[in-house]
DNA sequence: ACCGTTATCGATAACGTTTTCGCAACCCGG
DNA sequence: CCGGGTTGCGAAAACGTTATCGATAACGGT
């Protein structure tokens, strides 16, 4: 644990002012050919690497990017693999940070922490509706963007939500229950439309009584299952929100002695990695989030070396992808 | 794209120096109740919220973890996974970073990128050896530890690669192929031991034409795997050294027009959440992934709360899952 | 009325960089 | 030799915080 090599070191080692040094290290003009080799070598020798902290808060540039995200779980983590490809060679670095408790408005604060900066652009990874002004570029993925709006990238919730229901139907289930995620989430609502649109255009009954939140999460997606369950007359299918909650349902309904699909139909939403393990494999609407995360970064590097993109808001199609997880009544 | 709010502007709003809001902020002794909630009331009002890059360069805490890796793919993100499950109620924040271009040595370069401060303590993950030393504390997972030594999280793949050859003899296969990772990589070098010592055991030839590296990723264990299919006594059975090149193994097999399991049997490592969804379900050697990191940064708190724990070492048992792509010869 | 505490606050020096700008020293043509 | 343009370098001011420490005010006891 010996003291952190700083540029002070290196200028003392070297003979030079620190000012120099710093000019070597950036390339930058106006400095010997001699003096750049030899402290070169110093730096070398010492192991300098400059303090990404000290150097972005001077100069307000780091090359780094960040993805801010409420929370580490699977479909975020996807978005960092797409992210991570897309940035690869454009020679910038990835950041991905969370708050341990990160309450609502975890967005704005999030920012401002790293935005001072430490970050020269953030993709903000939430399925919230988001309204903050920003020191730096933004791409948000997922969200209903308020009235300030950055560009967004998302999928179409809509109608995947329509066609997931619709499969449902096509299988002669008529009680299909919903569990929705929080209601104050954009792509939450466009789902739970989906459904309603679907069942209306079939002809078929919306019953309130099978619309439960399940807040896109596992723990909180058990307690209205197992009520769904409990109902007079249950439901012979679901429809979750996201496959996180689909899977919770799976299992619930596991426990409570129902065979997926045989009594109960499920299908998720997002098809995360996760989705295709499960028993059974879950049946849910493909979102193609590696490609999310991707988009999001590359119209992120275009706003960053200052272009007005073409297009300000990018929509992916998604696809149902029918595995086990149900069947016909 | 207003100016950032800094602290200057709360006290100047507020009419105290930046000292006191400074105080107020971190809650620390000595200013005036009246003062301190007429300086809150601005601070809420002004969005004010404090750089976490001026205020690590000064303070040198963070209340900020790192998770640094070379790659976000489906092993690291898991290990993510599982340290942000770990981390959420200790009041500390989760930051992962990795570069772009990270050749070798990206160990050392990061640490002294963030430890300048920005985060209190690291956790390292690589299946390199490591030999750096650092400012913070550094928990590294999967490592070889070099001289100088960590503490460090990693699971048996001794015994998870025997027992992964063993299935596969146990299915009556004789000609077991290994597509092994890099040979700088210490994991790797256990899992070939480990595989090398079933079929000793087993009073089986090693055929070293059996053997070749497909350095954990997608891509480059495609090439080995054409290899392998092309020999004139072609393998029944493949053991890959992590599910990534698994995966990758299958699909060049099948590409090849050959059935798995019925003509060849693969079997991968590590059960990322990719493996049960792959075709045909990749049988595996689970190791827990997510615990090894709740694991890692488990012992970094301990660390950071200066205690010196009991253990330095952590090893997580590995276990045999068997799905569809191994069958009987 | 005086002194010693205690409470409250603000100037100011760091932290490790980058950047601006000025100052030398040098070069070259006249 | 002398003036004007380069070139190479360093001093010093930022960036937004936190920590130290001294100053001031208020107060209680005698």
């Amino acid at each position: 644990m010996t003291r952190r090599v700083t540029i002070t070191d290196v200028a003392r080692a070297a003979e030079v002012s620190v000012a120099t040094v710093s000019k070597v290290i950036n390339g930058r003009y106006g400095v010997a050919q001699a003096t750049s080799t030899r402290v070169q070598q110093v730096i070398e020798e010492l192991g300098y690497e400059s303090s990404l902290v000290a150097r972005s808060l001077r100069s307000h540039r780091t090359h780094v990017i960040g993805i801010l995200v409420a929370e580490f779980e699977p479909f975020s983590t996807e978005i960092l693999k797409g992210a991570a490809a897309a940035v690869s060679d454009a020679g910038y670095e990835l950041l991905a940070y969370t708050g341990a408790s990160s309450g609502s408005g975890w967005e704005r604060r999030y920012l401002s922490r790293l935005s001072g900066t430490l970050i020269d652009g953030a993709v903000l990874v939430t399925p919230s509706v988001v309204d903050v002004e920003a020191q730096i570029p933004v791409v948000a993925v997922d969200p209903h963007t308020g009235p300030t709006g950055f560009p967004t990238v998302d999928s179409d919730n809509l109608t995947g939500a329509r066609s997931a229901t619709e499969h449902l139907i096509g299988l002669g289930h008529r009680r299909i229950a919903f569990l929705a995620g929080r209601p104050d989430l954009e792509s939450s609502r466009l789902r739970e439309s989906g459904y309603r649109e679907a069942l209306i255009a079939a002809g078929l009954p919306v019953d309130e009584a099978l619309i439960r939140v399940a807040d896109y999460r596992s723990e909180p997606a058990r307690g209205p299952m197992s009520e769904l369950l409990a109902l007079p007359d249950r439901p012979t299918a679901v429809f979750a929100a996201n496959d996180i909650s689909a899977i919770a349902a799976m299992e619930v309904a596991q426990a409570a002695g129902l065979q997926v699909p045989e009594d109960l139909s499920v299908v998720g939403f997002d098809d995360v990695p996760e989705a295709a393990g499960a028993t059974p494999p879950l049946t849910t609407v493909r979102q193609p989030i590696q490609r999310l995360g991707a988009e999001a970064v590359t119209l992120l590097l275009a706003l960053l070396r200052g272009e007005r993109p073409a297009t300000t808001h990018v929509r992916l199609d998604t696809t149902l992808v029918r595995r086990g997880s149900t069947a016909a009544r």
